[in-house]
DNA sequence: CGGATCGAC
DNA sequence: CTATGTCGATCCG
């Protein structure tokens, strides 16, 4: 493709090139120039079927930035101006709450693969190498970059442009196995470190530097590897810790000018033990330390970031790699030192699609991001804007979240072109035995399967199922799989399906209490039932007897058993469909027979299924799409412990609703009030083992934070105040709340709460009280309603901004559903607890146990000055 | 809920 | 010849 990007222009096309990571080329004497690689490259690409979809890609998002810039064009100076006084509340609210208190640590191993093999043979050192395989790296080390050699590329394009690339294949199990090592060492200064992946982690060593200021030295000493294997590298390896940030040299000899090492705790460094080195008790000290003591149990060396969050521990660590450390002092000028000039990519979380679309805005570093802070609230979701918010603030989680429950779990597998139907079904079935052996590990069952195909034009899709009963054996997964793969194939018949890889994953699983229920009732309850629907909710018997070509794949252990559960909860209609399906699967051009034909089986399952069931215990009607929750009625009806009215089920599912509107202080509080109540509400009703899985600690600095928060917002006192408590006022609550579990329900809120759907959804007989000036509306239309909400809060606003009355309003608006007048939303979210995103990398931080009053007074214009 | 996309390792 | 695998999050319909 052609030209530059111009920016504030809709066609704005960097390139495929651009996207595949080029962007800096450190050219030594003896790699490549950009230039020369992108040619290189270039040549190695163009026509491929790859580069075909990639350049499709390309439009995709050109188009994605057309439409950003067609709705930027239709921005007013009042909306403008409108959503800076709402952002900027929020950039004060944020600034008040900054947290400067952890002491977060990122350690990244340097070219972890690369280096695990060049330190394992010694023939690769000095030589450009990569790990993986022709078709994929998986990393390389330093020598191989210079010649733009990197990781995610394909072998094939780096030999390309390193003839001399050594590509040694990936062995997981060596890795895995220093990474063991290497957090062993870790998790002595933060056992609950949070490693991403096998070379990177996070550690929150703010307890580590308590204790560390009262340890003697002997605690703080550490030797140098004698032992024999690391002896005959010692001096190019071993030893090779340097310090940049103190203006080392990487001298081989480490630590020989004492005086560089006595930096800001000025600690004489003792020496005075022979090969052993004393640490300080500073924070860059204990990285050092760390550091240092990888290197002696590896060999291989980490390179580190020390910072108040995440976001920039991650982004310090990037810094001064490989073998480097860097540390952001928790001083909020420091952070935005940091944070000024940094290009947005190297923000975790910005990838190569959010930077271009930044970039036709003009935004390319943190400042930048910040100076336009207005315009994304209006042409980003609120999700979005509010991380660039966090982002330009330099703000990011200042603890480390517990990984929570794994939601789904797949295989993949990528393969020259298969376009034979029957090859395509007996591909799918061995996924779903792998698929299920794994599930099999960590005892789960999910509810939807999803099947994902990449074409030969690497086109990629996925069609997702999900069933009543949770599956989790290979042939309850592949029941659905086959029927998802035979629908794509009749959809491109009477031509074949010609795929490059195929996927299977199961989601949606049962949580502990689920799993309970769904072992108590369906064995023991549903098995000795007789008549009744459920006995189809279990796949028919083994798929594996349709394909002959399969049959001596080795049985697996239980298989019998299993079998023969499995036909004790089937029906008698299935055999005869399959010995059809069978014997279609064989014929070539029937596949559409087949999955007719297998698709009248799991017709049959749902229709059968009662839609309306009447619980056997109490004789009263029962409707729900949901096994599970049938389940667990009946054996609450058995325990004798269901109170009725309280978990009635429903089609809409809505009990949970109810039952939560029930409590009387519930609409007057605040949102965080809520959800506390309604937290102690559920684990109070529900002994799953998902809520006792937080340990105390978590648990406990949860709720401080959340009453903290509550505390901090009891009164409104300003716009954004108003703004919110009209919504803590008028919002009901979410209309499903469907999962027990505390974090679905984190989720679910979350959901609800952004959609701006769920926001005045009054109940008929409730009174709108205007949350600005306060007098009742009698009116049921919520539009008008939210007509005069938005008349008051623009006079509100435009006293503040303008000091001028009357000012054009903007309805809550429903035909652009999104971004452009989303008051409300933008508002409502402010409430939401910070930091409960998982991803961690992107979180708020979290409120800070004492809510400090607002000692910086300063101004939001000098923000970068 | 399903499907596509993004982003990270 | 030859462009990964696995997971979570988000957005839209």
């Amino acid at each position: 493709m052609d030209d530059m990007n111009k920016v504030g222009n809709s066609s704005c096309n960097d390139g495929v090139l651009l996207r595949m990571g080029l962007n800096d080329n450190k050219a030594g004497m003896q790699g490549l120039d950009k230039d020369k690689i992108n040619k290189i490259i270039m040549e190695a690409t163009k026509g491929s079927r790859f580069y075909e979809n990639e350049l499709k890609k390309d439009q995709q998002v050109n188009q994605r930035i057309e439409k950003m810039m067609q709705l930027k064009e239709k921005i007013t100076t009042q909306q403008l101006l409108k959503a800076q006084l709402q952002v900027d509340k929020l950039v004060i609210e944020l600034e008040q709450n900054r947290n400067l208190s952890s002491t977060i640590v990122h350690i990244d191993m340097d070219a972890f693969y690369a280096a695990v093999e060049m330190r394992d043979n010694p023939e690769l050192k000095e030589k450009p190498i990569a790990v993986g395989s022709m078709s994929m790296l998986s990393t390389s080390n330093y020598h191989a970059r210079r010649f733009g050699v990197r990781a995610a590329m394909p072998g094939f394009i780096a030999k390309k442009l390193c003839p001399h690339l050594t590509i040694v294949p990936l062995n997981f199990e060596k890795y895995g196995k220093v990474s063991k090592e290497v957090r062993e060492i870790l998790t002595e200064y933060d056992p609950n470190f949070m490693p991403m992946g096998l070379d990177e982690a996070y550690l929150n060593i703010t307890e580590h530097l308590e204790e560390r200021l009262n340890w003697p030295e002997d605690k703080r000493r550490f030797f140098f590897n004698t032992e024999s294997s690391a002896e005959k590298d010692k001096d190019d390896i071993n030893m090779s810790v340097k310090f940049n940030e103190d203006g080392y040299s990487s001298s081989p000899v480490l630590f020989e000018d004492n005086t560089a090492l006595m930096d800001d705790h000025s600690e004489q460094r003792d020496q005075s033990v022979e090969n052993s080195v004393v640490f300080g008790t500073s924070a860059e000290e204990a990285v050092k330390e760390i550091r240092f003591r990888i290197e002696q149990k590896t060999q291989l060396t980490a390179s580190a970031g020390i910072a108040p969050n995440t976001m920039l521990a991650k982004m310090c660590s990037d810094r001064n790699k490989p073998n480097g450390q860097c540390r952001i002092a928790p001083e909020r000028q420091a952070v935005l030192d940091f944070i000024k000039d940094l290009p947005i990519r190297k923000v975790p979380g910005i990838g190569k699609v959010t930077e271009k679309m930044l970039k036709a805005l003009g935004i390319v570093t943190c400042s930048e991001l910040y100076q336009q802070r207005a315009l994304l609230s209006l042409l980003f979701s609120e999700a979005s804007w509010r991380n660039f918010v966090d982002i330009s603030l330099g703000l990011g989680s200042t603890h480390l979240e517990k990984d929570g429950e794994r939601k789904s779990m797949s295989t993949e597998r990528t393969f020259s072109e298969i376009n034979k139907a029957e090859d395509q079904y007996s591909l799918c079935q061995e996924l779903c035995r792998d698929l299920a052996q794994d599930l099999q590990k960590e005892g789960l069952k999910g509810k939807t399967v999803t099947l994902k195909l990449k074409n030969v034009n690497f086109e990629v899709k996925t069609r997702a199922s999900t069933v009543l009963s949770s599956v989790s054996t290979e042939e309850e997964i592949f029941a659905v799989a086959k029927d998802l793969l035979g629908t794509e194939i009749d959809s491109v018949a009477p031509h074949p399906l010609r795929i490059r890889l195929m996927g299977v994953r199961v989601s949606g699983f049962l949580s502990e209490e689920e799993k309970k229920y769904q072992q108590k009732s369906i064995t023991s309850f549903l098995k000795s039932g007789k008549e009744n629907g459920f006995l189809r909710l279990q796949p028919g018997k083994s798929d594996q007897e349709y394909f002959t070509k399969n049959s001596e794949a080795s049985p697996r252990g239980s298989f019998f058993d299993k079998k023969r559960a499995a036909r004790q909860l089937n029906s008698e209609n299935l055999s005869p469909n399959e010995t059809v399906g069978k014997q279609l699967l064989h014929d070539r051009k029937s596949s559409a027979n087949f999955v007719e034909e297998t698709k009248k089986v799991t017709d049959l399952q749902n229709s059968n299924l009662c839609k309306i069931f009447t619980c056997p215990v109490c004789f009263e009607e029962q409707s729900s799409n949901n096994l599970e929750e049938l389940n667990r009625h009946i054996d609450e009806c058995l325990n004798g412990t269901f109170v009725k009215g309280t978990v009635e089920i429903s089609e809409n599912d809505n009990s949970r609703e109810n039952m939560l509107n029930l409590l009387p202080h519930f609409k007057n509080e605040n949102v965080d009030e809520c959800q506390k109540t309604k937290t102690d509400q559920l684990s109070g009703t529900d002994q799953s083992a998902s809520t006792s899985d937080n340990s105390a600690s978590n648990s406990t600095e949860k709720f401080t934070q959340i009453s903290d928060k509550t505390h901090r917002e009891k009164q409104p006192s300003n716009l954004s105040d108003i703004a919110r408590n009209m919504c803590m006022k008028q919002r009901l609550f979410p209309k499903r709340i469907s999962q027990d579990k505390e974090d679905h329900f984190e989720k679910t809120k979350h959901a609800e709460v952004t959609s701006s759907s769920c926001f005045f959804e009054a109940q008929e007989d409730s009174v709108l009280v205007c949350p600005v000036c306060n007098s009742e509306q009698k009116t049921t239309s919520l539009v008008s309603f939210n007509r005069h909400v938005d008349v008051c809060l623009n006079k509100g606003l435009i006293q503040e901004l303008t000091k001028k009355p009357d000012f054009p309003t903007k309805v809550y608006n429903t035909e652009n559903s999104n971004r452009v007048g989303g008051f409300s939303r933008g508002q409502q979210s402010t409430n939401l607890p910070q930091g409960t995103k998982r991803s961690g990398l992107t979180t708020s931080q979290s409120v800070s146990k004492k809510a400090k009053p607002c000692n910086s007074k300063h101004t939001i214009e000098t923000f970068f000055k």
